[in-house]
DNA sequence: CGCGACGTTGATTTGCCTCAACGATTGTGG
DNA sequence: CCACAATCGTTGAGGCAAATCAACGTCGCG
Protein backbone atom coordinates (compact mmCIF):
# COMPACT_ATOMS: atom_id res chain seq x y z
CA UNK A 1 0.00 0.00 0.00
CA UNK A 2 1.31 3.44 -0.98
CA UNK A 3 0.60 4.50 2.55
CA UNK A 4 2.94 2.08 3.87
CA UNK A 5 5.86 4.84 2.80
CA UNK A 6 4.21 7.30 5.66
CA UNK A 7 3.95 4.78 8.46
CA UNK A 8 7.77 3.72 7.82
CA UNK A 9 8.24 7.71 8.03
CA UNK A 10 6.11 7.91 11.05
CA UNK A 11 7.79 5.10 13.12
CA UNK A 12 11.24 6.65 12.54
CA UNK A 13 10.17 8.37 15.31
CA UNK A 14 7.37 6.60 17.39
CA UNK A 15 5.37 3.89 17.24
CA UNK A 16 1.62 3.41 16.54
CA UNK A 17 -1.01 0.76 17.45
CA UNK A 18 -2.63 -1.11 14.47
CA UNK A 19 -5.76 1.20 15.55
CA UNK A 20 -3.70 4.28 15.23
CA UNK A 21 -2.52 3.37 12.43
CA UNK A 22 -5.57 2.45 10.86
CA UNK A 23 -7.09 5.67 11.76
CA UNK A 24 -4.55 8.09 10.44
CA UNK A 25 -4.94 5.89 6.92
CA UNK A 26 -9.04 6.95 7.16
CA UNK A 27 -7.85 10.57 7.05
CA UNK A 28 -4.55 10.93 4.24
CA UNK A 29 -6.00 10.83 0.58
CA UNK A 30 -3.86 9.75 -2.29
CA UNK A 31 -3.69 12.30 -5.20
CA UNK A 32 -1.45 11.96 -8.70
CA UNK A 33 -0.51 15.19 -9.67
CA UNK A 34 0.93 15.64 -13.73
CA UNK A 35 4.46 17.13 -14.71
CA UNK A 36 3.44 21.03 -13.90
CA UNK A 37 0.15 20.75 -12.44
CA UNK A 38 0.06 23.30 -9.17
CA UNK A 39 -0.87 21.96 -6.56
CA UNK A 40 -0.63 25.89 -4.40
CA UNK A 41 -1.10 29.12 -5.54
CA UNK A 42 0.21 32.02 -4.38
CA UNK A 43 -3.05 33.96 -2.36
CA UNK A 44 -4.62 30.52 -1.90
CA UNK A 45 -4.89 29.22 1.51
CA UNK A 46 -2.76 26.38 2.11
CA UNK A 47 -5.65 23.59 3.61
CA UNK A 48 -3.53 20.20 2.99
CA UNK A 49 0.21 19.01 4.11
CA UNK A 50 1.48 16.65 1.26
CA UNK A 51 3.56 14.09 1.58
CA UNK A 52 5.01 12.52 -1.58
CA UNK A 53 5.21 9.08 -2.71
CA UNK A 54 6.26 9.06 -6.43
CA UNK A 55 8.39 12.16 -7.69
CA UNK A 56 9.04 15.57 -6.81
CA UNK A 57 7.40 18.53 -5.51
CA UNK A 58 8.92 22.46 -5.65
CA UNK A 59 7.63 25.19 -3.44
CA UNK A 60 8.41 28.66 -4.60
CA UNK A 61 7.73 32.37 -4.61
CA UNK A 62 7.49 34.61 -7.39
CA UNK A 63 9.02 38.41 -7.29
CA UNK A 64 7.76 41.58 -8.84
CA UNK A 65 10.59 40.59 -11.78
CA UNK A 66 8.57 37.41 -12.68
CA UNK A 67 11.58 35.39 -11.24
CA UNK A 68 10.81 32.20 -9.40
CA UNK A 69 13.07 31.45 -6.24
CA UNK A 70 12.96 27.78 -4.61
CA UNK A 71 11.96 27.27 -1.06
CA UNK A 72 11.77 23.58 -0.87
CA UNK A 73 12.06 20.78 -2.79
CA UNK A 74 10.21 17.63 -1.79
CA UNK A 75 11.01 14.46 -2.72
CA UNK A 76 9.82 10.45 -1.96
CA UNK A 77 9.26 10.74 2.01
CA UNK A 78 8.90 14.23 2.45
CA UNK A 79 6.36 16.41 3.22
CA UNK A 80 5.98 19.84 1.82
CA UNK A 81 3.45 22.59 2.43
CA UNK A 82 2.81 26.86 2.44
CA UNK A 83 3.84 26.70 6.22
CA UNK A 84 2.99 30.39 7.03
CA UNK A 85 -0.16 30.05 5.07
CA UNK A 86 -0.93 26.33 6.83
CA UNK A 87 -0.53 27.59 10.29
CA UNK A 88 -2.11 30.97 10.03
CA UNK A 89 -4.83 29.68 7.95
CA UNK A 90 -3.96 33.03 6.04
CA UNK A 91 -3.40 33.45 1.96
CA UNK A 92 -0.13 32.61 1.67
CA UNK A 93 2.94 33.44 -1.25
CA UNK A 94 4.35 30.30 -2.24
CA UNK A 95 3.55 27.95 -5.53
CA UNK A 96 3.45 24.46 -5.21
CA UNK A 97 4.17 22.74 -8.23
CA UNK A 98 4.82 19.06 -9.48
CA UNK A 99 8.34 18.89 -11.51
CA UNK A 100 7.25 15.68 -12.66
CA UNK A 101 4.32 13.07 -12.81
CA UNK A 102 3.87 13.17 -8.62
CA UNK A 103 1.80 10.81 -6.11
CA UNK A 104 1.20 12.19 -3.03
CA UNK A 105 -0.86 11.75 -0.18
CA UNK A 106 -2.87 14.42 1.49
CA UNK A 107 -3.70 15.41 4.87
CA UNK A 108 -6.37 18.18 5.62
CA UNK A 109 -5.26 20.47 8.49
CA UNK A 110 -8.53 19.66 9.87
CA UNK A 111 -7.91 16.04 9.85
CA UNK A 112 -4.60 16.85 12.00
CA UNK A 113 -5.67 18.50 13.93
CA UNK A 114 -7.97 15.56 15.31
CA UNK A 115 -5.07 13.17 14.83
CA UNK A 116 -3.24 15.27 16.91
CA UNK A 117 -5.90 15.33 19.62
CA UNK A 118 -6.46 11.65 19.05
CA UNK A 119 -3.04 10.67 19.00
CA UNK A 120 -0.69 12.62 20.44
CA UNK A 121 2.43 10.27 19.30
CA UNK A 122 1.27 11.98 15.82
CA UNK A 123 1.26 15.16 17.49
CA UNK A 124 5.05 14.28 18.52
CA UNK A 125 6.00 13.19 15.01
CA UNK A 126 5.11 16.47 13.34
CA UNK A 127 6.65 18.39 16.22
CA UNK A 128 10.10 16.75 15.59
CA UNK A 129 9.64 16.94 11.88
CA UNK A 130 8.80 20.89 12.57
CA UNK A 131 11.92 21.03 14.61
CA UNK A 132 14.41 19.32 12.18
CA UNK A 133 12.72 21.74 9.49
CA UNK A 134 13.72 24.52 11.58
CA UNK A 135 17.33 23.44 12.48
CA UNK A 136 18.05 22.72 8.16
CA UNK A 137 16.19 26.36 7.28
CA UNK A 138 18.52 27.73 10.29
CA UNK A 139 21.49 26.55 8.37
CA UNK A 140 20.54 27.18 4.87
CA UNK A 141 20.42 30.89 6.39
CA UNK A 142 24.46 30.23 7.49
CA UNK A 143 24.96 28.25 4.68
CA UNK A 144 23.67 31.85 2.95
CA UNK A 145 25.74 34.23 4.61
CA UNK A 146 28.83 32.53 4.79
CA UNK A 147 29.41 30.26 1.91
CA UNK A 148 30.13 30.85 -2.00
CA UNK A 149 27.51 29.55 -4.25
CA UNK A 150 30.10 26.95 -5.36
CA UNK A 151 30.59 25.69 -2.15
CA UNK A 152 26.46 26.00 -1.45
CA UNK A 153 26.58 23.73 -4.62
CA UNK A 154 28.44 20.96 -3.09
CA UNK A 155 26.63 20.72 0.44
CA UNK A 156 23.45 20.60 -1.67
CA UNK A 157 24.84 17.44 -3.13
CA UNK A 158 26.10 15.93 -0.14
CA UNK A 159 22.37 16.68 1.92
CA UNK A 160 20.23 15.87 -1.12
CA UNK A 161 21.84 13.43 -3.28
CA UNK A 162 18.45 12.20 -4.57
CA UNK A 163 17.26 15.44 -5.34
CA UNK A 164 20.54 16.57 -7.51
CA UNK A 165 20.24 14.36 -10.74
CA UNK A 166 16.97 14.28 -10.76
CA UNK A 167 15.15 17.70 -11.56
CA UNK A 168 15.88 20.24 -13.95
CA UNK A 169 19.10 22.16 -12.89
CA UNK A 170 17.20 25.47 -13.45
CA UNK A 171 15.53 24.38 -10.30
CA UNK A 172 18.76 23.74 -8.35
CA UNK A 173 19.91 27.17 -9.27
CA UNK A 174 17.03 28.82 -8.15
CA UNK A 175 17.25 26.90 -5.11
CA UNK A 176 20.87 28.12 -4.24
CA UNK A 177 19.93 31.68 -5.53
CA UNK A 178 22.32 32.07 -8.87
CA UNK A 179 20.58 32.27 -12.27
CA UNK A 180 20.61 29.11 -14.12
CA UNK A 181 23.89 30.60 -16.89
CA UNK A 182 25.84 31.41 -14.08
CA UNK A 183 25.00 27.65 -12.43
CA UNK A 184 26.13 26.51 -15.88
CA UNK A 185 29.29 27.90 -16.05
CA UNK A 186 29.38 26.91 -12.47
CA UNK A 187 29.06 23.00 -12.87
CA UNK A 188 31.02 22.98 -15.39
CA UNK A 189 34.31 24.61 -13.69
CA UNK A 190 33.78 21.83 -10.66
CA UNK A 191 34.00 19.58 -13.08
CA UNK A 192 37.32 20.37 -14.62
CA UNK A 193 38.45 19.78 -11.14
CA UNK B 1 9.55 40.35 39.17
CA UNK B 2 11.41 39.73 36.37
CA UNK B 3 9.64 36.78 35.66
CA UNK B 4 6.43 38.62 34.90
CA UNK B 5 7.92 39.38 31.49
CA UNK B 6 7.91 35.49 30.73
CA UNK B 7 4.83 35.03 32.05
CA UNK B 8 3.41 37.74 30.11
CA UNK B 9 4.81 36.57 27.08
CA UNK B 10 3.27 33.12 27.84
CA UNK B 11 -0.36 34.15 28.50
CA UNK B 12 0.03 35.49 24.79
CA UNK B 13 -0.96 31.87 23.94
CA UNK B 14 -1.95 29.50 26.94
CA UNK B 15 -3.29 30.42 30.14
CA UNK B 16 -1.25 28.95 33.19
CA UNK B 17 -3.15 28.42 36.67
CA UNK B 18 -0.97 30.13 39.83
CA UNK B 19 0.35 26.76 40.62
CA UNK B 20 1.50 25.99 36.88
CA UNK B 21 3.21 29.31 37.14
CA UNK B 22 4.47 29.09 40.20
CA UNK B 23 6.28 25.70 39.17
CA UNK B 24 7.95 27.33 36.32
CA UNK B 25 8.97 30.07 38.06
CA UNK B 26 10.51 27.44 40.28
CA UNK B 27 12.91 26.24 37.09
CA UNK B 28 13.98 29.14 35.37
CA UNK B 29 17.18 31.18 36.47
CA UNK B 30 18.05 34.47 36.51
CA UNK B 31 21.45 35.79 34.61
CA UNK B 32 22.81 38.92 33.70
CA UNK B 33 25.72 39.37 31.61
CA UNK B 34 28.31 41.98 30.76
CA UNK B 35 28.61 43.08 27.05
CA UNK B 36 30.50 40.71 25.04
CA UNK B 37 30.56 38.25 27.56
CA UNK B 38 29.65 34.69 25.58
CA UNK B 39 27.14 32.47 26.75
CA UNK B 40 27.60 29.62 24.68
CA UNK B 41 30.68 28.90 22.27
CA UNK B 42 31.25 26.85 19.04
CA UNK B 43 31.69 23.21 19.59
CA UNK B 44 29.79 23.52 23.18
CA UNK B 45 26.41 22.14 23.86
CA UNK B 46 24.06 24.32 24.53
CA UNK B 47 21.74 23.20 27.22
CA UNK B 48 20.06 26.21 28.04
CA UNK B 49 17.13 28.46 26.17
CA UNK B 50 17.47 31.76 26.93
CA UNK B 51 14.65 34.44 27.65
CA UNK B 52 16.32 37.93 27.47
CA UNK B 53 14.72 40.45 29.90
CA UNK B 54 16.55 43.21 29.53
CA UNK B 55 19.19 43.94 26.46
CA UNK B 56 20.50 42.29 23.54
CA UNK B 57 22.11 38.97 22.68
CA UNK B 58 23.10 37.63 19.32
CA UNK B 59 23.76 34.29 17.59
CA UNK B 60 26.16 33.92 15.16
CA UNK B 61 29.13 31.57 13.78
CA UNK B 62 32.46 32.49 12.59
CA UNK B 63 33.08 30.98 9.29
CA UNK B 64 37.03 29.49 8.07
CA UNK B 65 38.15 33.32 6.87
CA UNK B 66 37.62 34.57 10.56
CA UNK B 67 34.56 36.58 9.87
CA UNK B 68 31.01 37.10 11.89
CA UNK B 69 27.59 35.59 10.21
CA UNK B 70 24.27 36.30 12.45
CA UNK B 71 21.84 34.17 12.79
CA UNK B 72 20.00 36.09 15.25
CA UNK B 73 19.19 39.24 17.08
CA UNK B 74 17.22 38.68 20.29
CA UNK B 75 16.19 41.92 22.93
CA UNK B 76 13.76 41.82 25.41
CA UNK B 77 10.93 39.05 24.83
CA UNK B 78 12.81 36.91 23.23
CA UNK B 79 14.07 33.80 23.22
CA UNK B 80 17.48 32.72 21.78
CA UNK B 81 19.31 29.14 21.85
CA UNK B 82 21.65 27.24 19.70
CA UNK B 83 18.23 25.25 18.48
CA UNK B 84 20.47 22.82 16.49
CA UNK B 85 22.50 21.73 19.79
CA UNK B 86 19.67 22.30 21.95
CA UNK B 87 17.55 19.30 20.52
CA UNK B 88 20.00 17.46 19.73
CA UNK B 89 22.31 17.21 22.56
CA UNK B 90 25.32 17.47 20.10
CA UNK B 91 27.98 20.36 20.13
CA UNK B 92 27.05 23.05 17.80
CA UNK B 93 28.56 25.64 15.53
CA UNK B 94 27.11 28.70 17.00
CA UNK B 95 28.11 31.35 19.59
CA UNK B 96 25.55 33.53 21.69
CA UNK B 97 27.10 36.72 22.84
CA UNK B 98 25.91 39.57 25.07
CA UNK B 99 25.50 43.09 22.66
CA UNK B 100 25.06 45.41 25.14
CA UNK B 101 24.68 43.97 29.53
CA UNK B 102 22.05 41.77 29.29
CA UNK B 103 19.60 40.06 31.71
CA UNK B 104 18.30 36.46 31.12
CA UNK B 105 16.51 34.03 32.37
CA UNK B 106 17.95 30.38 31.75
CA UNK B 107 15.66 27.32 31.15
CA UNK B 108 17.78 24.55 31.25
CA UNK B 109 16.76 21.15 28.58
CA UNK B 110 16.13 18.87 31.15
CA UNK B 111 13.57 21.24 33.23
CA UNK B 112 11.97 22.11 29.94
CA UNK B 113 11.22 18.72 29.61
CA UNK B 114 9.92 18.41 33.34
CA UNK B 115 7.94 21.32 32.11
CA UNK B 116 6.62 20.03 29.18
CA UNK B 117 5.62 16.61 30.78
CA UNK B 118 3.80 18.34 33.79
CA UNK B 119 2.45 21.37 31.93
CA UNK B 120 1.09 20.25 28.46
CA UNK B 121 0.49 24.07 27.69
CA UNK B 122 3.91 24.90 28.04
CA UNK B 123 4.77 22.21 25.41
CA UNK B 124 2.21 24.16 23.36
CA UNK B 125 3.61 27.36 23.87
CA UNK B 126 6.82 26.37 23.07
CA UNK B 127 5.51 24.61 19.63
CA UNK B 128 3.86 28.08 18.71
CA UNK B 129 7.07 29.80 19.27
CA UNK B 130 8.81 27.15 17.39
CA UNK B 131 6.57 27.32 14.09
CA UNK B 132 6.67 30.79 14.11
CA UNK B 133 10.49 30.77 14.17
CA UNK B 134 10.13 27.97 11.20
CA UNK B 135 8.35 30.64 9.52
CA UNK B 136 9.95 33.49 9.52
CA UNK B 137 13.39 31.74 8.78
CA UNK B 138 11.36 30.79 5.68
CA UNK B 139 10.39 34.24 5.09
CA UNK B 140 14.08 35.16 5.37
CA UNK B 141 15.53 32.77 2.74
CA UNK B 142 13.10 34.17 0.57
CA UNK B 143 14.03 37.83 1.36
CA UNK B 144 18.13 36.63 0.84
CA UNK B 145 16.62 34.93 -2.41
CA UNK B 146 14.64 37.38 -4.22
CA UNK B 147 15.23 40.96 -2.48
CA UNK B 148 18.58 43.07 -2.55
CA UNK B 149 20.58 44.28 0.51
CA UNK B 150 18.23 47.44 0.39
CA UNK B 151 15.05 45.87 -0.03
CA UNK B 152 15.99 43.65 2.59
CA UNK B 153 17.52 46.38 5.12
CA UNK B 154 13.91 48.07 5.07
CA UNK B 155 11.59 44.89 5.83
CA UNK B 156 14.43 44.69 8.85
CA UNK B 157 13.43 47.78 10.02
CA UNK B 158 10.23 47.26 9.64
CA UNK B 159 10.19 44.07 11.23
CA UNK B 160 12.44 44.95 13.95
CA UNK B 161 12.30 48.21 14.86
CA UNK B 162 13.19 48.19 18.81
CA UNK B 163 16.38 46.62 17.58
CA UNK B 164 17.29 48.84 14.36
CA UNK B 165 18.73 51.66 16.63
CA UNK B 166 20.00 49.71 18.96
CA UNK B 167 22.25 47.42 18.16
CA UNK B 168 25.84 48.62 16.05
CA UNK B 169 25.15 48.60 12.65
CA UNK B 170 28.12 46.15 12.06
CA UNK B 171 25.86 43.88 13.52
CA UNK B 172 23.02 44.67 11.30
CA UNK B 173 25.34 44.30 8.21
CA UNK B 174 25.66 40.82 9.50
CA UNK B 175 22.20 39.53 10.13
CA UNK B 176 21.51 40.98 6.15
CA UNK B 177 24.88 39.57 4.77
CA UNK B 178 26.75 42.56 3.52
CA UNK B 179 30.07 43.89 4.70
CA UNK B 180 30.32 46.87 6.87
CA UNK B 181 31.34 49.23 4.29
CA UNK B 182 28.43 48.70 2.22
CA UNK B 183 26.09 48.77 5.26
CA UNK B 184 27.62 52.35 5.09
CA UNK B 185 27.18 53.22 1.94
CA UNK B 186 23.62 51.78 1.12
CA UNK B 187 22.15 53.61 4.75
CA UNK B 188 23.63 57.29 3.41
CA UNK B 189 22.09 56.50 -0.21
CA UNK B 190 18.41 55.74 1.93
CA UNK B 191 18.71 58.54 3.50
CA UNK B 192 19.53 61.24 0.96
CA UNK B 193 16.23 59.54 -0.26
C1' DC C 1 45.51 59.63 27.97
C1' DG C 2 45.62 55.86 24.73
C1' DC C 3 43.63 51.79 22.99
C1' DG C 4 40.09 49.27 20.67
C1' DA C 5 35.73 49.07 18.45
C1' DC C 6 32.99 51.36 15.26
C1' DG C 7 31.76 54.06 11.22
C1' DT C 8 32.94 56.39 6.94
C1' DT C 9 35.00 57.16 2.48
C1' DG C 10 37.87 56.12 -1.72
C1' DA C 11 39.93 53.04 -5.25
C1' DT C 12 39.94 48.74 -7.23
C1' DT C 13 38.43 44.01 -7.99
C1' DT C 14 35.29 40.22 -8.52
C1' DG C 15 31.34 37.18 -8.27
C1' DC C 16 27.38 36.99 -10.29
C1' DC C 17 23.75 38.99 -13.43
C1' DT C 18 21.81 40.47 -17.89
C1' DC C 19 20.99 40.02 -22.54
C1' DA C 20 21.45 37.46 -26.55
C1' DA C 21 22.14 33.59 -29.47
C1' DC C 22 22.20 28.83 -30.33
C1' DG C 23 21.90 23.34 -29.86
C1' DA C 24 19.58 19.46 -27.66
C1' DT C 25 15.77 17.24 -25.80
C1' DT C 26 11.09 16.38 -24.93
C1' DG C 27 6.34 15.87 -25.37
C1' DT C 28 2.34 16.88 -27.63
C1' DG C 29 -1.20 17.72 -31.00
C1' DG C 30 -2.41 17.29 -35.75
C1' DC D 1 4.40 9.24 -36.24
C1' DC D 2 6.27 13.26 -37.40
C1' DA D 3 6.67 18.41 -36.85
C1' DC D 4 6.80 21.90 -34.19
C1' DA D 5 6.91 24.45 -29.89
C1' DA D 6 8.44 24.70 -25.45
C1' DT D 7 11.78 23.88 -22.09
C1' DC D 8 16.31 23.30 -20.88
C1' DG D 9 21.29 23.77 -21.02
C1' DT D 10 25.33 26.08 -22.82
C1' DT D 11 28.31 29.81 -24.28
C1' DG D 12 29.80 34.70 -25.14
C1' DA D 13 30.09 39.75 -24.18
C1' DG D 14 29.36 43.32 -21.25
C1' DG D 15 27.62 45.42 -16.83
C1' DC D 16 26.56 46.04 -12.04
C1' DA D 17 26.18 45.06 -7.11
C1' DA D 18 28.81 44.13 -3.52
C1' DA D 19 33.50 42.69 -1.73
C1' DT D 20 38.15 43.85 -0.73
C1' DC D 21 41.88 46.62 0.83
C1' DA D 22 43.36 50.69 2.84
C1' DA D 23 43.19 54.98 5.27
C1' DC D 24 41.28 57.94 8.58
C1' DG D 25 38.02 60.20 12.13
C1' DT D 26 35.33 59.41 16.25
C1' DC D 27 33.83 57.85 20.41
C1' DG D 28 33.66 55.37 24.87
C1' DC D 29 36.14 53.35 28.32
C1' DG D 30 39.89 51.23 31.31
Amino acid sequence: MLVDLLLKSIAKHVVLTEEEQAFLCSKVSQKTYKAKALLLEENEICHHSFFVIEGILQSYNIDEQGVKHTLSLATTGWWIADMYSFLSGKPGQLYIEAIENTTVLCLHKDDQQLLFDRIPKIDRYFRILIENSLIANQQRIIDNLSLTAEERYERFCAKHPTIKDKVPQIHIASYLGVTPEFFSRMKRKLLTK
